[in-house]
DNA sequence: TTGAAAGCGGTACCAT
DNA sequence: ATGGTACCGCTTTCAA
């Protein structure tokens, strides 16, 4: 069933019934009332590509993800901010269109897809320090945001980021507080935008407290349980162990525990630990009133809902300021922290 | 840049620069690479709109994911699958379209993207028993294809899944072989397929060996960490408590392993446990010669990427029979299964 | 308040 | 081997 058709039914012309369809003021509130009527009763739907082509807007967001060897990306966290941005695209009427690319085609994608008017907007994901797509975008002059920011890049644009500097910061502080000295950073990639940030801040809380940082306690990789275990194997073997460890995300954080069970040690006793929590639902930080790990937390599918409005918003009114938004971390208390023990645990 | 403007710097018609862009043969070779070098500098794509319209295919897949509370749905395998899937697509010239719908609004969405035409074939992710949408898109007569099987839907319909029952069976004969006769069971959400057939093969493989199942160590859930966890705590605290595990997957198999390390036990020792493993990239099985778990494995991915090329066969084939797979897993030892204790551990 | 008709940017049939 | 042109199904301007 197309317009046209509809149309005949109603013995109107499609100039009307596409009136009434699409909430013009100008037609009478019978017709309007008949219309909507006969439109559900054959389940009728204008052809998005019809539309697409008259209207020069495809009403569709685009992703694209990078296939790297080692699917940085398509991680949990992706997932679960993906699923705030598609909730909020729905809600708009918009489609969101995942495209996996090889690494050496990304920036051809973003290119491509303008050229064929196939989308309205871009969701950029995990931003690099200088990141070459945003340059590439602004050229483009196609609306789209940034989950993150790009250091380097300092062109204004549209972004929504955590403050994960000052989070790992203040969970870095925190332990120091507690009279931890030796403190093990196991980071994300860090050619990530938000990895750098989190190693400053970690950086930057050490060298408050006047302590040096030292190599050998900081790791950075993929955010897998093993990653976690491997680095805190290491590190605790080390001939001045660390008495905490600061992790990027719950998984690692997984693996670290499993590293100090497996010393005979326990979390929260011997050894403390805080990691950022990405609240994602398939990775709860424990399900109870407290906490498994102490932990810097902030809802990644919040952000997703949130950049997928901000999106939304630039297409709506391309000549409002660019909006950026810098979320701040809340600092949990769960059962993995505990004050120094004075005498070194080996 | 469109084709009209791209023919006109030609000085050829529309027709003949179409003919050569999509590689007709009735084009002379030297007109062709005039135009398709052409087409490279001004860097022209046709519109995917005006195509759509003119050709009534669309170029792309549709998933459709209801927004459940849990969002059981958008988890790290259903992650996993999706990006297999997607670099098919990408290679074939396809777009992925992911739509959130909120659960009561899921069976419509379907006949709404068929009815506006914006999708060449479905993927049917997480089917239950019964499922609801295959009749339904059988009505609709449009190509899909099902990750898993539907249980009590016996029309032929295109599909690809595990042979879940029989990997689980496998594993818990394992099991019953290294002398365990109390064995938990830490499974799926138990509406969809794969978690009833994982339990049906578990159920077989205790009624083979005579073995009475006992309803205090099964369980069904939503296969996150603290599943595995709050499950293996209190199956152990039980005045017969079970000697081995098998688990749905391996995030629950790591909260098993905590709930078995808190009571100053040892998986491997004390207690053994094999889980199915998806192969996950962000949650592997251990990273060394020696998997950290005894597993019954198959790769999600690679799933997605079979379910893929069956769909888009069934779009090229419409005439041809549809494809149905069943793969079986494999069973990998790892280091947390062993022959049980003569005394029961407590 | 309603309708006729000109696009939107391709594809593909029918001529030449 | 190349070109003219009628669609595809909708939106939107202009006219009535």
């Amino acid at each position: 069933m197309n317009l046209k058709e509809l149309a005949d039914a109603l013995g109107l012309s499609q100039t009307t019934v596409s009136r009434a369809l699409n909430g013009y003021p100008e037609v009478s509130e019978g017709t309007r009332a008949r219309v909507l009527n006969a439109a559900r009763s054959f389940n009728y739907r204008p052809s998005t590509g019809a539309r697409n082509l008259a209207t020069g807007r495809s009403m569709a967001m685009r992703h694209i993800v990078p296939l790297s060897a080692r699917h940085d990306m398509m991680n949990v966290i992706f997932s679960e901010f993906m699923s705030g941005t598609g909730e909020v695209y729905a809600e708009h009427g918009y489609d969101m269109i995942v495209s996996f690319v090889p690494k050496d085609k990304e920036l051809q994608a973003y290119r491509d897809a303008v050229a064929r008017g196939s989308v309205d907007g871009f969701m950029i994901h995990g931003p690099t320090r200088d990141d070459p797509r945003l340059p590439l975008l602004a050229e483009l002059g196609v609306p789209f945001v940034v989950h993150g920011r790009s250091t380097g890049y300092n062109v204004p644009y549209a972004w929504l980021d955590v403050n994960n500097r000052r989070a790992i910061e203040r969970a870095t502080t925190y332990l120091i507080g507690l009279g931890h000295r030796r403190i093990g950073l196991v980071n994300g990639p860090e050619h990530m935008d938000f990895a750098l940030r989190r190693r400053e801040g970690y950086l930057t809380a050490l060298a408050s407290a006047g302590i040096t940082a030292d190599d050998a306690l900081m790791t950075a990789g993929d955010l897998t349980e093993p990653q976690g275990y491997n680095a805190a194997q290491r590190m605790l073997g080390l001939s001045n162990p660390p008495t905490a460890f600061v992790a990027s995300a719950i998984l690692p954080t997984l693996g670290i525990r499993r590293a100090v069970e497996g010393r005979k040690l326990e979390v929260g006793r011997d050894i403390s630990v805080i990691c950022y929590d990405d609240k994602v639902s398939t990775l709860p930080n424990g399900d109870t009133a407290e906490p498994m790990f102490t932990a810097a937390r902030s809802s990644v599918r919040d952000a997703g809902r949130r950049c997928a409005e901000i999106l939304i918003d630039c297409i709506n009114n391309p000549h409002l300021p660019l909006r950026q938004e810098l979320w701040e971390a809340e600092l949990i208390l769960g059962g993995s922290t505990a004050v120094a023990k004075k005498e070194p645990t080996r």
